[in-house]
RNA sequence: GCCCGGGUGGUGGAAUCGGUAGACACAUCGGACUUAAAAUCCGAAGGCGAAAGCCGUGCGGGUUCGACUCCCGCCCCGGGCACCA
């Protein structure tokens, strides 16, 4: 039996410290703590993505982004901060409901159910969070609170309902937010999107547009993350330009261009088949070609119509409009490539320029006209293709010979000055659409009455409870299955006291995850949604891990939710996430981990054999956390191996003096992983422990106690349990996340008194050397010749030339 | 098509203000311990070569005393965007 307790058994050492840190509540705080140490400590608040409980369990991504996001937190906790890292579940959406509807279980036992599986296995993992501030969702608690967000918007007009052309995905039945279409397929169920007119709420994003891109500029988030955002907001800096119509006097055509050095090259125009205008100026012989072309559109699906790679179709209306710049009447049509929903639904084809236009003009023998010469082309050079390269202005009028960026500047100022031109800035952002015609999401609280109209639901009668219905399948018919229910939908106004109906939809389950992070310090406040004072002390988050699909989706959304309750006066910060990093994919034989691919891997059965320590070790181990990586079962034992040798270590050192290659060890691995711990790079810390051991046993010597103390404190983020076990053994009292501290180092004590210098000749290396650091270019120079391999190369010739770089290589120029 | 990220031993990966390529680990091989095996410990190892040495970081050029690292031109893989005017 005694030799059991000399041995690292991880499961007892787990169990002991995970019931130790429950008893204890090392990783939770009461409110009253929350508040004093908001107030006075120094509060780092450490989130990670919130998961949504599927019924498969825990996945080994999710455990891979929260150990890297924990052992952030931890280090941070060893470093001093009071460190709040909570965890909770989105577990609203299409997902979860397709999912109940599959397993014949309704979603209101299913979700509870999949909530406390996920609760025990993310205890089983040993992550710091704190379990008395969690937040679900689906609870009325939760929701009550999305609602109120949803009335605020509301109020302040960024919550409108509108007609418009919106993606529906005939699988889910439901509406997508374009964020949800992938490639014109829906990104659930992967059923083709189709477009439909529905009435929709709608939050205005857009009109955050400019704010949620130039915050950019400073936001600390991973590059690719805001490059990402800056794509999707895609803003483009061009003008509006006015076509008046031959034979229309009182109307005109308005287009949007980003090249208005061009528009002498404009020879015809294209408006969206849809575009209001198309009826008034199709002339009677035309109109049963464009008619006939306008119901050929409007019957195509979203998918096709957006496909790039189809031949150019269009149709020409027989009007005419008239360039402004040149004065020439050109032909009118409406073709597909142009788009209702972007810009103004009308362009001005520049077929010489845009390639788009040109396999358009030259489809339908359309004049092609040369404004921009590059260099080498002259007014007259021929278009074998459109040609969208930088170069000076031709065949313009007053306007010839200006480089192009100038001339976008005047040829916009001078049609500004006819009236004809105004500078404009379009994004490809669109509102946000957040109803759903489904069930399992939070009512969106508003009521319809005949005698009132459209009138929020009053505050104090939230939450607008979802109520339970058996029959919560949806339909093709375009509205929620809760438009069946009238004993919930029909209530009273509370305008007028008469009947009233109430919306059935629900909302994305996006506005769910767009403000939990407010939620957590107060996450049991039955009064406010976030109490003002924990907000303040607590918020904006300090560090965000999470992966870089929701790049677009929940981290655009997050921010615009912020900023549109700051600018209501519920917050005083504009961004919610100091810092954002996004770690990379874990893999398994290069794919995605996925269930139809037959390659998920299971935690459950490494931690069983290995413990969750060398588990999460392992995974920080196999690659750059920022990169993700590959998981092989064969490098688990890597990890294990080293945990295991760092017990027997430790139980088995001794009190006694550090050699001083030992201590030089030390100090360089404590910099080492402090500088990577910082900055995510947690495979090279791990490394630089494994180095570190090897040094301190190397060739069976008795390690120090004083060698063996700090190591178990740079372990602790990644080995919790571990460390604890160590720590205690080690003559300590209390959770070394309570009582131990982050080691320092003495960067003059980091470096080694001897270094090995390499010696090049003509920048071959041929031969090293052990030299004390410091030494002189003349000293290493002497030594160098002096070694007989070395004078071999140099043959008897001269040397030209002696490179030095201190403490590292001198490289003989001969010959 | 456009914008990112990446191509390094048998494998995962280290090292990029230009300065010892392959740290650390897996797998492999050899040794110790064992009746034996497992576990553990010690050691070897980029390729070619007996050795000296030569060659080696996706490919082709270039700059440099010196290039995984910088420049030019390509190829391949992963991700994002895509008739956005």
């Amino acid at each position: 039996m005694s030799h059991q307790t000399d041995s690292y058994f991880p499961a007892e050492v787990e169990r002991k410290w995970q019931a130790c840190w429950e008893e204890e509540g090392t990783n939770r705080y009461t409110h009253a703590e929350l508040r004093r140490v908001g107030r006075e400590g120094k509060p780092f608040f450490n989130l990670m993505m919130f998961p949504y409980p599927s019924a498969e369990g825990l996945h080994v991504g999710n455990i891979y982004a929260f150990t890297g996001a924990d052992i952030y937190g931890r280090y941070q906790r060893l470093r001093g901060q009071n460190v709040f890292e909570p965890i909770g579940f989105d577990a609203f959406g299409i997902h979860s409901e397709n999912f109940a509807l599959k397993q014949g279980i309704h979603p209101m036992e299913l979700i509870p159910r999949n909530v406390e599986r996920f609760q025990r296995q993310l205890r089983r993992v040993g992550f710091m969070y704190d379990w008395d501030h969690t937040v679900d969702t689906t609870t009325p608690e939760y929701y009550r609170w999305t609602q109120w967000i949803f009335l605020q918007l509301y109020k302040a007009g960024l919550a409108v309902k509108k007609e418009a052309p919106v993606n529906w995905c005939p699988g889910c039945n439901t509406v997508l937010a374009n964020e949800q279409v992938i490639a014109g397929e829906c990104e659930r169920c992967g059923s083709e999107v189709e477009l439909r007119n529905l009435s929709q709420w709608f939050f205005r994003i857009t009109k955050y547009a400019e704010r949620l891109l130039t915050n950019l500029e400073w936001i600390d988030w991973s590059d690719t993350t805001k490059r990402m955002q800056g794509n999707w907001i895609g803003r483009s800096d061009g003008a509006e330009l006015t076509f008046p119509i031959a034979g229309h006097e009182d109307s005109e055509i308005c287009v949007f261009t980003t090249r208005p050095d061009t528009v002498f090259g404009a020879t015809y125009m294209v408006l969206a088949p849809e575009h209001p205008l198309v009826e008034r100026i199709t002339t009677e012989e035309m109109r049963d070609a464009v008619e006939g072309y306008r119901s050929a559109v409007a019957a195509t699906d979203l998918v096709s119509r957006k496909k790039t790679d189809k031949e150019k179709t269009g149709v020409d209306t027989g009007g005419r409009a008239v360039n402004p710049a040149t004065g020439e009447e050109i032909p009118v049509w409406i073709a597909d490539y142009v788009l209702m929903e972007y810009g103004t639904g009308a362009i001005m084809a520049v077929p010489g320029h845009d390639e788009r236009d040109f396999e358009f003009a030259r489809k339908f023998d359309l004049a092609i006209r040369r404004v921009i010469a590059g260099d080498g082309e002259d007014p007259d050079s021929q278009l074998d293709e459109a040609y969208v390269g930088p170069g000076r202005l031709v065949n313009s009028g007053d306007f010839d010979r200006l480089d192009w960026e100038e001339g976008k500047r005047s040829i916009t100022a001078w049609l500004a000055e006819k009236g004809k031109a105004t500078p404009q800035v379009n994004y490809r952002l669109h509102d946000w659409c957040i109803s759903r015609q489904r069930y399992w999401g939070p009512p969106i609280p508003i009521l319809y009455c005949d005698a009132c109209g459209t009138l929020p639901v009053p505050e104090d009668q939230l939450p607008v409870i979802l109520p339970r219905i058996e029959d919560y399948r949806p339909d093709a018919s375009g509205v929620s299955p809760l438009a069946r229910h009238s004993d919930w939908y029909i209530t009273e106004c509370p305008g007028c006291g008469g009947e009233a109906r109430r919306e059935t939809d629900v909302s994305d389950t996006f506005l769910d995850s767009a403000w939990y992070f407010l939620r957590y310090p107060s996450a049991s406040n039955d009064q406010l949604p976030f109490d003002p004072e924990l907000t303040r002390d607590w918020l904006p988050v300090e560090m965000y891990i999470g992966g870089n699909e929701h790049a677009v989706l929940h981290l655009l959304y997050s921010r615009f939710i912020t900023m549109a309750l700051k600018d209501l006066g519920h917050i005083d910060f504009d961004e919610p996430f100091k810092r954002f990093r996004a770690h990379g994919l874990i893999v398994k034989d290069g794919a995605k981990m996925s269930k139809s691919r037959g390659n998920v891997v299971v935690a459950d059965a490494y931690i069983d054999e290995y413990g969750a320590d060398t588990f999460r070790t392992y995974l920080m181990f196999l690659g750059p956390y920022q990169e993700g990586g590959d998981f092989r079962e064969a490098g688990i034992t890597g990890p294990y191996n080293f945990l295991n040798r760092l017990w027997d270590t430790a139980l088995s050192a001794e009190e006694g003096p550090l050699d001083a290659a030992v201590e030089q060890k030390l100090h360089a691995t404590i910099a080492k992983c402090t500088e990577d711990l910082e900055v995510l790079s947690y495979n090279t810390a791990i490394a630089a422990m494994m180095e570190y051991l090897n040094v301190v046993r190397a060739g069976g010597r008795v390690p120090e106690l004083d060698a063996v103390r700090p190591l178990v404190l740079l372990i602790a983020p990644f080995a919790p349990h571990l460390a604890e076990e160590l720590w205690e053994r080690l003559g300590n009292h209390g959770s070394i996340f309570d009582h131990g501290s982050w080691p320092d180092f003495d960067p003059a004590k980091a470096v080694a008194d001897s270094v090995e210098f390499v010696v090049q000749v003509n920048g071959k290396v041929r031969s090293r050397m052990a030299m004390a650091r410091g030494i002189t270019e003349e000293g290493a120079r002497t030594a160098a010749l002096d070694d007989p391999n070395v004078q071999r190369f140099i043959d008897g010739r001269p040397i030209r030339k002696t490179v030095f770089v201190p403490d590292r290589l001198v490289n003989l120029v001969v010959g």
